[in-house]
RNA sequence: GGGGGCUUAGCUCAGUUGGUUAGAGCGCAUCCUUGACAUGGAUGAGGUCGCAGAUUCGAAUUCUGUAGCUCCCACCA
């Protein structure tokens, strides 16, 4: 036990405990039968990331489950780790090299490049990690895993050899979204549409042959910069205005040249002029229409984005941007370019070169998705629940029109795709199906000196699918790790946002199915139900700024966690975004926002200082001993109104844990112990506080019970300070950490307390009651005054309650109570509650006038709640029909109206 | 074009299977530095729950229609 200090202070405390729970292994995992197994694998930040809000949530949420878990006495693992991150961490690198030494990768060389990436991550690699642990990730910090790790690394190499065995991989010439800024082909779920506003060129081709008056075709393009690559002219076959010409052809303007008018259905005759220029190596449906129609693919943009010598001379080498306008100033100089007007359309946009992408044409190794079917079972039948569920639609909706994803990419960091070439055969003359051409497996050929490896590496998602498994010592587990597979998989939870399903989410699922486990075809539910990855996804939204826009560095909206850590501390950060994550998708994020976790540690703080203040400590080293302490025949209605809430808000939470609602944990928390326990019970105390020490003791141990209590509960989101106060106020004195204790349930506080319920209704008439007197004060100004004589009428039980609570009463509003026989016939200004009649003792004349309209619009509300109420039980349909706890509700509240309605005429006819 | 979601106090949001007088935080107004806390306390103003129907004894809550906003997916040049 320690003194607490004055004013609670973040950066000493939170560091300190941090420190000891490391040095304690509180976070270290171990498997053990006795237990039931909690496990949740971060999802992998970027290597060389720093943190933001967007990481602050997750984490936050993260650790508030395995914070529960432990205390909840199961044996927890939260596997933390790092993501290579292909093409985000190879462009930093590569522009830092051009930024210090004017080098490009090619300067370097694959080895020499891939070294820098080595050294920068070595460099920032631990600062995301150091991070989390600011903000008190309680993770198993010695398993830290990285995707690139060598057992890692083999891990997606067996699973990119199974799955290329088991037919599922296939290397293939398509179009693909290609990235000029990054040169590597990215998948669709990589590309955003982003709305451009551009122009839409009208030009003409002129028909070979003129078609009676009609010598040209019009055609509309966004796109003239790809008119060299043209190798048709499409019009819908039962367009008549066209179908006649379908067979002959039209001059492609430049390069010069004829090029058929071919039929297809694929054109809209509505659209535009009804005319569609063909581009098939730039473009994925004319690439289609160009397959049905047997076309040349003239590429004339190359890996770069910019035009070749096939696009003509003057082009050659020239930005496509660049020669988009070239092209149409040309098409104009040739009297070709009928039109420019403004033109808004959709246009993908890579999402890490944030350029336009290039439909390009070129040889890809894909992955048909397997599983796909057990994917969507394993969610429909409930295996796996998505918290909110609804995001199960998104899940579904997507796997429905789910198309083969292309997995390598043209970069240097990240694993090389575990294919050779035999040295001496041309590419194009490779048979796929001889293991002469093509070796496939993990370890590579036994003569690499006869072989070329693929140049390519695999998308950073084609490794991070096997998270769950691939760390828990997948596909080869020692006994070790064979035991702790056993133990954690599928894992308990997956907590992420719900922009990475697609990405990450239902990958991870239909790895998990195809590879955890024998390749066997058919999949029995039970078998299902083991290889799944994990069984809750837990999804949360994104962090916005207060205008609901993108946090992002461009915009300067994004605050740094670390700052806010400081201002805050790490725990009023947590409990602050806890608190304004809703179940909904976005986040607003303010930083006045958050200023409420930071006011609750203090209360926290403030009231744990209090009880020091109060009186002596006692026995706080369990929950038992403090029971002991508190003797039933000593507790007034107060004493089993805040243990009878205590009951409640434990119920509540567990119920929020078991269903994954965390929307009402802080609210829950701090309504409890700010607006219940401080505001009214620690008042309350107050005067029981300064009278005879048995009296006080009782009370004392009562204060220790609840704030207990509150610790645990609430230590999961706000775990140092609750450690700290844990500690100053004797809790460690048998259990060191809170997390070792084991959480009391609602079930044990009832049958260790056993509250009188009864006392909760006459509290909560109390409540009012002072809530009048207070109000009637504040009415004339008094509020200040702490002895304003107050006179009341009561009588029977109210008159009782009154008379045991009048030293409460005194207090909390700072009046002096005088019982009257009978109501004054002097005008003073009055209150109706539940208990009896409040008056105002004033020496001086109080305005009637006022206090009339006071009391009128007080008579209305309560007339109208009669008339509600009277209607409502002339109803026989609802006396019959309505539950009788409604009922009996209904007539004991019009009872109640009833009455406070009578008295308020009285007095305003007394006026 | 397909699929979600939202609409409740000035702002941001709760409101569990329909059921006592619709809540919170912030903001606002008035008062209070009374020995836990001004990162505080007290009091108060402020809502016909987007609109229109339907079901029901009873609807913010269920259903239908409708308007507006928003996100995701999708190959209209």
């Amino acid at each position: 036990m320690s003194q607490i200090a004055k004013a609670y202070d973040p950066k000493e405390v939170e560091p300190h405990w941090y420190a000891k729970w490391l040095e304690a292994g509180c976070f270290k995992a171990a498997v053990d039968p006795n237990r039931l197994p909690y496990a949740i694998m971060i999802p992998p930040p970027n290597v060389t990331g720093m943190l933001h809000m967007g990481h602050v949530l997750d984490n936050t949420l993260q650790d508030i489950f395995v914070r529960r878990a432990r205390l909840e006495g199961k044996a927890v693992l939260w596997q933390p780790g790092t993501d290579h991150a292909g093409i985000a961490t190879q462009t930093k690198v590569e522009k830092g090299l051009r930024e210090t030494t004017g080098q490009s990768k090619y300067d370097l060389g694959r080895e020499g490049f891939l070294e820098k990436v080595w050294d920068f991550r070595a460099e920032s690699g631990e600062v995301i990690l150091n991070q989390l642990q600011k903000l008190g990730a309680s993770c198993d910090w010695d398993r830290t895993s990285f995707t690139l790790d060598q057992a890692y690394s083999k891990a997606v190499l067996t699973a990119f050899v199974s799955l290329y065995k088991r037919g599922h991989i296939y290397r293939g010439k398509r179009m693909v979204n290609w990235c000029p800024a990054t040169h590597t082909a990215i998948s669709d779920e990589e590309v955003n549409m982003q709305p451009q506003r551009g122009v839409f060129y009208k030009m003409r081709y002129e028909l070979v042959e003129a078609d009676g008056e009609r010598t040209h075709l019009e055609i509309s393009t966004t796109r003239p910069e790809t008119l060299m690559g043209d190798s048709a002219v499409a019009v819908h076959p039962a367009d008549e205005r066209y179908a006649h010409l379908i067979g002959k052809t039209v001059w492609r303007p430049f390069p010069k040249a004829q090029i058929p008018i071919i039929g297809d259905t694929y054109v809209d005759p509505a659209f535009g002029t009804g005319c569609l220029k063909v581009t098939p190596a730039h473009d994925k449906n004319d690439f289609e229409i160009g397959q049905r129609h047997n076309l040349a693919v003239l590429e004339v943009i190359d890996a770069e984005g910019k035009l070749n010598g096939l696009a003509g001379p003057e082009f050659d080498g020239m930005d496509r941007f660049k020669a988009r306008t070239a092209a149409a100033q040309k098409l104009e100089d040739m009297g070709l370019l009928i039109a420019r007007e403004p033109y808004e359309n959709m246009v993908g946009f890579s999402e890490r070169g944030n350029v336009p992408i290039e439909p390009r044409l070129s040889e890809q190794w894909f992955l048909r998705y397997p599983r796909v079917a057990e994917a969507k079972r394993a969610v429909e039948r409930g295996m796996i629940q998505f918290h909110p569920d609804r995001w199960k639609k998104t899940y579904l909706n997507w796997l429905n029109g789910i198309q083969d994803w292309c997995i390598s990419r043209q970069l240097w960091w990240g694993h090389r795709i575990p294919v050779w070439y035999k040295k001496g055969i041309a590419r194009s003359a490779l048979d796929f199906d001889c293991p002469d051409h093509v070796h496939v497996s993990v370890e590579g050929p036994p003569d690499p000196e006869n072989w070329e490896q693929d140049a390519d590496v695999l998308d950073t998602w084609a490794s991070s699918y096997l998270w769950p498994m691939a760390n828990l010592g997948w596909p080869e587990p020692s006994a070790e790790q064979q035991k702790e597979l056993d133990f954690w998989y599928p894992t308990t939870v997956l907590v992420t946002g719900f922009d990475i399903i697609f990405f990450w989410v239902a990958r991870m699922i239909m790895a998990g199915i195809e590879l955890y486990g024998d390749d066997v075809e058919e999949l029995s539910d039970d078998a299902l139900a083991q290889r799944i990855p994990f069984k809750n996804v837990f999804i949360h939204g994104l962090i916005r700024d207060a205008k609901g826009r993108k946090m992002s560095k461009s915009l300067g909206n994004s605050p740094d966690p670390l700052d806010l850590i400081q201002t805050y501390g790490a725990d009023g950060l947590r409990f602050g975004i806890c608190n304004i994550a809703p179940s909904g998708s976005d986040i607003l994020f303010a930083e006045e926002r958050i200023q409420i976790g930071r006011n609750f540690c203090n209360k926290l703080w403030n009231a744990s200082r209090f009880r020091q203040m109060s009186g002596p400590m006692a026995d706080n080293s369990s929950l038992e001993a403090i029971v002991g302490r508190i003797d039933p025949a000593l507790c007034d209605d107060y004493d089993h109104w805040i243990l009878a809430r205590l009951v409640g808000v434990s119920e509540e939470l567990e119920k929020c844990f078991a269903s994954y609602e965390i929307a009402p944990l802080t609210h829950l928390i701090y309504a409890f112990f700010w607006g219940d326990f401080c505001d009214w019970y620690v008042e309350a105390s107050k005067s029981k506080l300064r009278g005879d020490e048995i009296l006080r003791a009782n009370t004392l141990a009562i204060q220790d019970l609840v704030i207990r209590q509150v610790l645990q509960l609430a230590h999961p989101v706000i775990p140092h300070i609750t450690e700290e106060l844990w500690y100053s106020l004797g809790y460690a004195a048998s259990v060191r950490y809170i997390q070792n204790t084991r959480l009391t349930t609602a079930m044990d506080l009832q049958v260790a307390l056993n509250p009188d319920p009864s006392a909760v209704d006459r509290v909560l008439n109390l409540q009012e009651f002072i809530s009048q007197a207070r109000a009637l004060k504040s009415q004339y100004n008094l509020a200040a005054q702490r002895d304003v004589a107050l006179l009341y009428a009561a009588e029977g039980d109210a008159a009782q309650v009154i008379a045991a609570n009048a030293s409460f009463i005194q207090t909390l509003a700072g009046v002096l109570l005088t019982s009257v026989e009978q109501a004054p016939s002097d005008g003073l200004p009055a209150a109706v509650t539940a208990l009896g009649t409040l008056y105002l003792d004033l020496s001086r004349s109080i305005d009637v006038e006022a206090e009339k309209r006071r009391l009128s619009k007080e008579l209305e509300k309560l007339n109208n709640l009669v008339r509600a109420g009277e209607s409502k039980l002339e109803n026989r349909k609802f006396v019959d029909g309505a539950p009788a706890n409604i009922v009996a509700g209904a007539r004991k509240q019009l009872t109640e109206s009833t009455e406070k309605r009578d008295e308020i005429r009285r007095i305003l006819e007394s006026l």
